[in-house]
RNA sequence: GGUGCGUUAGUUCAGCUGGUUAGAAUACAUGCCUGUCACGCAUGGGGUCACGGGUUCGAGUCCCGUACGCACCGCCA
């Protein structure tokens, strides 16, 4: 036997008691005389005792001991004559009658800390030693916890959990699939799934009615804080079912989700459901942070043409938000403002601004160009008060200049801290536009993915103006992070078909890529929706992370590199030569 | 593919306008200390200033390039 009870559970209703436990050596602090130890698991600390008087050479070799070391020990448990109200169980230690070293230990490269003195490269590097920090380990705890709720809610809700395969076909639509090639089919190739889309559409095909997998995705993109090449989604699928079906029962979820998990109550209230096309006319963003208001007001009516302003004048948008009670900002800070909003990063081409003055007078940055009347115009419009500040941006291209009063937006939530991490707002963002011109293609791509269903009544502007077509699709948002998208799927092989020829594939394409898919459609496939979670992000979310990789036990890094495993790595010349890749060489 | 910031002790960082022997904190080691819990006190060891080139009498410091890290843009159906 190692153990019998845990570094976290002894109290002093346990004092008198004979215990033995392992773990870790947290610290040793030398008293001369007496040495006390502080051992952890994965349940807590508790503190050892070593008396010198009591017991010479058992404290002499208390003192060898070092950090991270792995120790069992046997002992009294204790009523302390200094408590800890620091710690659980700080009211007891353990009087230590034997002591086995079961594991000596190098000094570690970083303080197995909460405040860890490790940076973020070497903590990777040593990913063991940084899962054994508590701040860390809690993260993973949440996820668990996480994990377990969503099971059990959709278990609840009569939902199947069912595997789909990891190899699976290349689809050169939407991102760049990681491939595997295949030895027993030389020069032919598996893809990683980047979702399993698809397949829960045939197990809808197949009858299984409501299926559900929390399930490894895989995308080969660049990385970002929130992004990472191999993440974990929530996959629902559904059949017989209508949007509002489907936006009920993963509200229902996600409320639960906060309840049990977090703690958090979401209140009765049904979420707000927000068309596209509004969340970008009023936030510039169609992941819109809902924890404060702060909305665009447009400013086309008042501005343009109205003065001698020439930027204004040119606009094909001028958009305002008023920051309540910032007319004091001094001349640096709307500078700083200024320099935020012209970085390579937003693009704006400038910043004008105007503060409301205790008698309503408005002092802004344009007066020269407009008389005093209408710059009270602009105030009333913005339904600024005295003491407030207005910040407007313009541009000749709407949706542009939209995305940079979004930037803006949320930079001045961040600095009136209306952002607050354990503040939760959440609300739907629905009617998506079907597809979006893309530049590069020159052609059509679908906004969600191609097997989304257009809105009914949009059905006959497919032949005639398809990029006015709505999808109907949805995105459940959170905090301005997108932590869910769905949509009704197509379940009419007719109807795809038509999709896929918008988008621009040739017959042959659409039947060599898809046509599992088609064809599966031709046998009854009952009408069908889902949605997917992104369970990184949520748990981030939740754990009030700024990045998602704190919740991933062995994350990638920047360059979607493994530190630790020191992966990707070439291969021997005789796995590539078995592959057939004999001519893949490193350096070509 | 692009932009910005960074790389100095085991670790986290400071190091000014280029100028003597590159510092602090922490970690580590040794010693003292019988109620500590971020214990305290004293002493000590520890540096190819990422790499390569350039400017200069002289480079941790200035310039160029490379590598690596982080954040972001593009990209992510």
């Amino acid at each position: 036997m190692y153990r019998n009870k845990t570094c976290g559970e002894l109290r002093l209703k346990d004092v008198g008691t004979q215990v033995v436990l392992a773990g870790w050596v947290q610290r040793i602090r030398k008293m001369g005389g007496m040495t006390f130890i502080d051992l952890r698991d994965r349940y807590g600390i508790t503190q050892l005792v070593f008396n010198e008087e009591a017991n010479a050479s058992l404290c002499q070799e208390a003192n060898k001991l070092g950090r991270e070391y792995v120790i069992q020990v046997t002992g009294e448990v204790n009523e302390r004559y200094n408590k800890n109200a620091n710690l659980p169980t700080g009211d007891v230690e353990i009087i230590v009658s034997e002591l086995r070293l079961l594991n000596a230990s190098q000094t570690p490269p970083f303080t197995i800390e909460n405040n860890t003195d490790g940076g973020d490269d070497l903590r990777m590097k040593y990913r063991y030693l940084d899962l054994r920090r508590e701040c860390v380990r809690a993260n993973l705890e949440l996820r668990h916890k996480f994990c377990m709720e969503v099971r059990r809610f959709l278990d609840s809700k009569g939902f199947l959990e069912i595997e789909t395969p990891v190899l699976v076909g290349s689809t050169p639509e939407g991102a760049r699939d990681f491939v595997v090639p295949s030895r027993m089919n030389p020069g032919q190739f598996y893809a990683l799934p980047q979702s399993p889309q698809t397949l829960k559409q045939l197990l809808m095909v197949a009858g299984m009615d409501r299926y559900f997998q929390i399930v490894k995705c895989f995308r080969d993109e660049d990385l970002r804080a929130d992004r990472q090449p191999e993440f974990t989604q929530i996959d629902c699928e559904m059949s017989f079912v209508e949007q509002n079906d489907i936006l009920c029962l993963f509200e229902e979820m996600a409320k639960h989700l906060f309840k049990t998990v977090r703690g958090y109550d979401l209140g009765e209230a049904p979420f707000l459901r927000l068309p596209w096309s509004e969340a970008m006319r009023r936030f510039g963003s169609d992941k819109p942070d809902m924890r404060f208001g702060m909305e665009f007001v447009e400013l086309m009516d008042v501005l343009k043409g109205t003065g001698s302003f020439a930027v204004f004048n040119e606009a094909e948008y001028i958009g305002g938000i008023c920051a309540k009670g910032c007319a004091h900002y001094s001349r640096k800070q709307l500078d700083e403002l200024t320099n935020f909003v012209k970085t390579p990063q937003i693009g704006a081409k400038g910043l004008v601004y105007a503060r409301v003055g205790e008698g309503g007078e408005v002092k802004s940055s344009v007066d020269k160009f407009y008389t005093q009347d209408v710059l009270e115009k602009m105030r009333d419009q913005m339904q600024a008060e005295a003491g407030d500040l207005i910040l407007i941006i313009s541009g000749p291209d709407a949706m542009k200049a939209r995305k940079q009063l979004c930037e803006l937006r949320l930079l001045m939530g961040e600095r009136l801290g209306l952002r607050d991490k354990n503040k939760f707002a959440l609300l739907w963002v629905v009617d998506f536009p079907m597809f979006e011109w893309s530049d590069e293609e020159q052609r059509l791509m679908a906004m969600h993915h191609p097997f989304t269903a257009p809105k009914p009544e949009d059905v006959p502007l497919l032949d005639t103006d398809p990029a006015k077509v709505c999808a109907n699709a949805y995105d459940m948002v959170c905090n301005g992070v997108e932590v869910g998208g769905g949509s009704i799927r197509i379940h009419d092989s007719v109807l795809q078909s038509k999709i896929f020829k918008v988008l621009g594939f040739t017959e042959e394409r659409a039947q060599k890529q898809f046509g599992f898919l088609m064809n599966a459609f031709k046998y009854g496939a009952p009408p069908h929706g889902g949605l997917a979670y992104g369970l990184d992000r949520w748990v981030s979310l939740f754990a009030g992370l700024d990045s998602i990789r704190d919740c991933i036990a062995f994350p990638k890094n920047n360059s979607g590199r493994d530190v630790m495993l020191d992966a990707p790595s070439t291969l021997e010349p005789g796995q590539l030569e078995e592959l057939c890749l004999k001519t893949v060489l490193p350096g070509k």
